[in-house]
DNA sequence: CTGAAAGCGCTTACAG
DNA sequence: CTGAAAGCGCTTACAG
């Protein structure tokens, strides 16, 4: 294949120079004259010329491409983000591949071999739950930074939401509001996100003085069990005024129990929810407050790492970013 | 970098031969013996060879890799669409990158740009709504796919959803449970994905002597709309026990203006939508039956049309490709 | 500061 | 059937 364009050799023809200062000049070498770069250049600019990568990859160079592996069969978190990686990187530096191991350490390694005889220059790991993931399947000589779900192991880098400064953040918002008897439901507890969450909802709490006024409801990430936990909530004749949902599923489960029995959204309960789904949270109404996780920015994030670690620097731990809330009608009223 | 591993020249002296007639083993050439094929086959595999790609690419080579420029910002469309043409290909033959050019010409070229200079072997694109998409903004030298949006040019192959048979499909499924009294409902009558299911609803309904009951309701994508629809057909008086929803969000607002009145789907009202979009149309009571629109199906076709123009083939002309209905409780009842 | 030469890891005519 | 040689498009010591 190759791209059909102008080689090399095209350039330094135009320029009348040889091949090996052209590619010197291109590269930003020093021992050029400021003359002959400029030729080149020009001459590069009149034919566009895009050097060919394969052969600069053949020489030892960076294939200027990368290989994000995720886990996320629906894209919701791989593709926010894959784009901030792309921004992060910059569209003509580097090319992501992208592929989904679907939750299979088989068809992960499968992958990573098909990536590697590519000669990708790094990988992005993106997790589906914020919990530890096993190791890679293999010896990787490529920088790897994880994204969301964090590697067990030592000596490598991870990106994660700061789930407990977004339990925090909700419940300070609620506080904030002057709410003071609130109720958390939450999705699996299995999860670490769960924990996390609800730790900061604790923090907060606590120092402030203030218990929620029921035990945590904790059962599934989905809609239905937000409806059926606010419903049985209600029906516990608890009063409550202010409402901490783990996930946008669930507030919006919440959210259609509290309408069916009348009780109005933000004035007698104030709801806020995590994850800031958009299709979820901006679709329904009151639209929900939620806490955003910040993918773009952990993309972006990871891609900077990478490109240091590409450049010879060792990193490793587990790097958590701050939560961001997204107010919106279910405690701001319209 | 390369992958560090092993190369060609190791699996010959392994096997005892010249690295040329290693290729030629390797690449299943007739013109080697088979024992030697043998020998150097088991030399591979005992190294884990891998061939390098990009010294491959150089010879002129496929680099076995394709590009998918997306530009639906939440992958709702281009992952499944990605995973069914990864299984086209296999994993191991092609890989794919995927990238966003976020419904911008000038970031769609610069990806263009940046994937050629890759060697990819051929493209996909994949836009975000069912209506023709302007031509590519340059030249390209390897065979392209569009799928969802089809191409405006003469000469390039699309595959699309065929939502005249998903509205036939929405249609026949009402009157096959006995409702006769139906309203559509629909989301911006600018779109094609409008017109097409519009027209099928029509043809299934001029076939059976049915006519809707009320004049079609259409408006924006959203779940806003399917409540202020709904409220509005109830509010002017229409009977109705079929409802066709353009969209899962308009179902879901849809329902809930319905559960709002005390009006029991399925059984007063039989409620069917489009999309399928898991999340939306499987969370809410009663879940919503939908039309799918087969993105794995579509990918997967992409990628075999790819590789046969790869291998020469000259094909053209928008492919379309049957909807599925899936039924789920607010046509059938718990 | 510039260029001829070697080489990255493969494949492919071409001899033998 | 097998292998020596040339070459894909670059980059990088090394001379000059």
């Amino acid at each position: 294949m190759g791209n059909g364009g102008p080689r090399l050799r095209d350039v330094a023809e135009a320029a009348g120079v040889s091949v090996a200062t052209a590619s010197k000049a291109l590269n930003g070498r020093q021992d050029v004259s400021a003359a002959t770069r400029d030729k080149v250049l020009q001459a590069s600019r009149l034919l566009s010329f895009r050097p060919n990568r394969a052969a600069q990859q053949l020489q030892g160079g960076a294939s200027g491409t990368v290989g994000l592996i995720a886990s996320d069969l629906d894209g919701r978190f791989s593709i926010p983000i894959m784009m901030g990686a792309e921004d992060g990187f910059g569209i003509e530096n580097v090319s992501v591949f992208l592929t989904d191991a679907r939750g299979d350490l088989i068809r992960e390694r499968h992958h990573l071999e098909a990536l590697m005889a590519r000669g990708v220059d790094g990988f992005i790991f993106v997790g589906s739950r914020t919990d530890p993931r096993p190791p890679i399947a293999m010896e990787v000589p490529v920088p790897v930074v994880h994204v969301y779900a964090p590697s067990s192991e030592p000596n490598s880098l991870s990106f994660v939401p700061d789930n407990v400064d977004a339990g925090r953040k909700a419940t300070q918002h609620l506080l904030d509001l002057g709410r003071r008897r609130l109720a958390l439901i939450s999705g699996d507890p299995d999860y670490v996100a769960f924990t996390d969450r609800r730790a900061g909802v604790g923090e907060v709490l606590d120092g402030a003085g203030v218990e929620l006024v029921a035990p945590v409801r904790s059962g599934e990430w989905s809609e239905a069990w937000g409806r059926r936990a606010v419903r049985d909530l209600m029906a516990s004749g608890t009063d409550f005024d202010g409402l901490i949902c783990s996930s946008d599923q669930i507030g919006r489960g919440a959210l259609e129990s509290l309408a069916r029995a009348g009780v109005s959204v933000p004035d007698d309960v104030a709801v806020v929810s995590h994850d800031n789904w958009e299709v979820l949270a901006t679709q329904c109404t009151p639209q929900l407050s939620s806490v955003d996780m910040q993918f773009r920015k952990l993309g972006h994030m990871a891609s900077q790492a990478l490109l240091r670690m590409m450049g010879g620097e060792k990193e490793s731990g587990v790097v958590t970013l701050p939560c961001s809330l997204v107010v919106r009608e279910s405690t701001l009223g319209v």
